[in-house]
DNA sequence: ATGTGC
């Protein structure tokens, strides 16, 4: 337009490279520093291009600071051609897309090894019942967005009659003492886990202190639940050294809520902006474990787990508290979670569970069925072939979509009734015909897992709609 | 799974 106007050979001048960059900086003046002197304009101009990075978080000046920063590492790492073997237990119960998920683990090239649960189904990346050994490196999403969710599961020396001559007060104990959906308690109940130094070390674990501490001891939503019922103990020569025969259990399965929920989603998106992954694979970026983010990554996973742990702990203190009794035995494990664990050949693994309960030769897990049908206490039998891992439940046969638009209410009361089970709270995407049948899962995995004792569900309480429950 | 949403 007239002399003083800024040309492309101004900015060449000023150290500018031929390109993109030159385009971008001079629309960039004309639209927004159109008033101020040539001589201003490049003044900006040189210190943007000083340092770029300066001003990539800069809502104005992050397009140019783009366009000058070297281009982005967009190198894709293949996948392997083939899938590397791996035992499918329970194959003919297993849906199409958790095999295919499966597969397409099996062909990364950090992949050493993996199984697939009888419980399996489609997730996120790795299917859920899926198990993973890796090379040095972490898959976010093979742990699962619920970091360290688990189960844990007291026994009393109450008489299991309780449960049907006391329903009412045990009801209320459950309603008292803890907190599904977004209802927590009103005065949490502190813990050491809070003093940990990951919460002040790791940046994004320190934004997540104030919820964490918030949502300390409750269970959250979903699949989650605490249950009492009885178990029966089978083994006679039992960890717990207790005789065979009845007992009272509470039971629980939840996870790390808001707070491995956060540390998933931000190690996620750490993970896919580094390690580029075919389409397909795209959710199963993984973190090298000798990168900071990688460190990170599991730090802030283990906090995750302890912190779904201490939840737990607080459950089943809560109830004990209100029983008036401690529990004569506790069993407890993780199964959404990331391990370092030695390979058959002695080399140091990291097996990824996500929904695969650890069955190790001697080690004790819980296995649930749903709300109506038996769970059981199992040990280990430590089965190379499935990576010392057993499914972490019945497995679902209907989504939640479906189950929703099949199932009625009254249908599922009746089938509640029929098998004498309470239910607090909870939806129709529950429904223990929403699961598969727990003892065919069993037998697909009668190598994995040898039952211990057989617990059976009697007041279930899941996530309702509780948001107006804020007494402690 | 999730302050159930960029």
């Amino acid at each position: 337009m007239n002399a003083h106007q800024l040309k492309g050979k101004d900015l060449l001048k000023i150290g500018y490279a031929p390109g993109k960059a030159v385009g971008t900086a001079l629309a960039l003046m004309e639209t927004a520093f159109k008033e101020i002197s040539k001589e201003e304009q490049l003044i900006l101009l040189s210190k943007v291009l000083c340092s770029p990075s300066k001003y990539q978080e800069d809502e104005l000046w992050a397009p140019l600071a783009e366009a000058l920063l070297p281009p982005k590492q967009e190198v894709v790492t293949p996948l392997l051609p083939g899938a590397k073997d791996y035992v499918i237990y329970g194959a003919e119960g297993i849906e199409a897309g958790a095999l295919k998920q499966m597969d397409v683990a099996m062909r990364l090239s950090v992949t050493v090894g993996g199984a697939l649960m009888p419980d399996a189904h489609q997730g996120y990346g790795l299917p859920i019942g899926g198990v993973l050994a890796t090379q040095n490196a972490v898959i976010p999403y093979a742990v699962g967005v619920d970091i360290g969710c688990r189960m844990s599961m007291s026994l009393y020396a109450i008489p299991p009659d309780i449960l049907t001559t006391q329903p009412a007060q045990l009801k209320k104990l459950l309603l008292d003492n803890t907190r599904f959906g977004t209802a927590t308690f009103k005065n949490p109940q502190d813990h050491a886990i809070m003093e940990r130094n990951e919460f002040a070390d790791i940046a994004v674990a320190k934004g997540l202190k104030d919820r964490a501490f918030r949502q300390l001891g409750s269970s959250g939503g979903g699949n989650h639940f605490v249950e009492f019922g009885t178990v029966e103990l089978h083994d006679p020569e039992n960890e717990f050294s207790l005789p065979t025969g009845n007992y009272l259990a509470v039971l629980s399965h939840s996870g790390s809520r808001g707070l491995g929920a956060s540390i998933a989603g931000h190690y996620t998106k750490v993970a896919m902006e580094s390690c580029r992954l075919p389409q397909e694979a795209r959710h199963l970026a993984w973190l090298d474990l000798n990168t900071e983010a990688g460190q990170e990554y599991w730090l802030a996973m283990n906090l995750a787990g302890d912190y779904a742990s201490t939840c737990h702990h607080q459950i089943h203190q809560r109830l004990a508290a209100a029983l008036g009794e401690r529990p004569l035995a506790v069993v407890e494990n993780h199964h959404n979670f990331a391990w370092k664990e030695k390979d058959a050949a002695g080399n140091e693994v990291i097996v990824h569970r996500k929904g695969a309960t650890p069955a190790g030769q001697g080690v004790l897990g819980i296995i649930p069925g749903s709300m109506a049908t038996p769970g059981f206490i199992v040990r280990g039998k430590g089965e190379a072939n499935s990576l010392n891992s057993a499914s972490h439940g019945a497995g679902r046969v209907m989504s939640r979509t479906k189950a929703k638009q099949t199932l009625s209410l009254p249908q599922v009361q009746q089938y509640l009734l029929d098998a004498g089970v309470e239910v607090i709270g909870s939806g129709l995407d529950e429904a223990p015909m929403a699961y598969k049948d727990i003892r065919q899962v069993m037998q697909s995995q009668q190598d994995l897992v040898e039952v211990v004792g057989t617990f059976t569900p009697k007041l279930v309480r899941m996530c309702g709609d509780e948001k107006y429950m804020e007494k402690d």
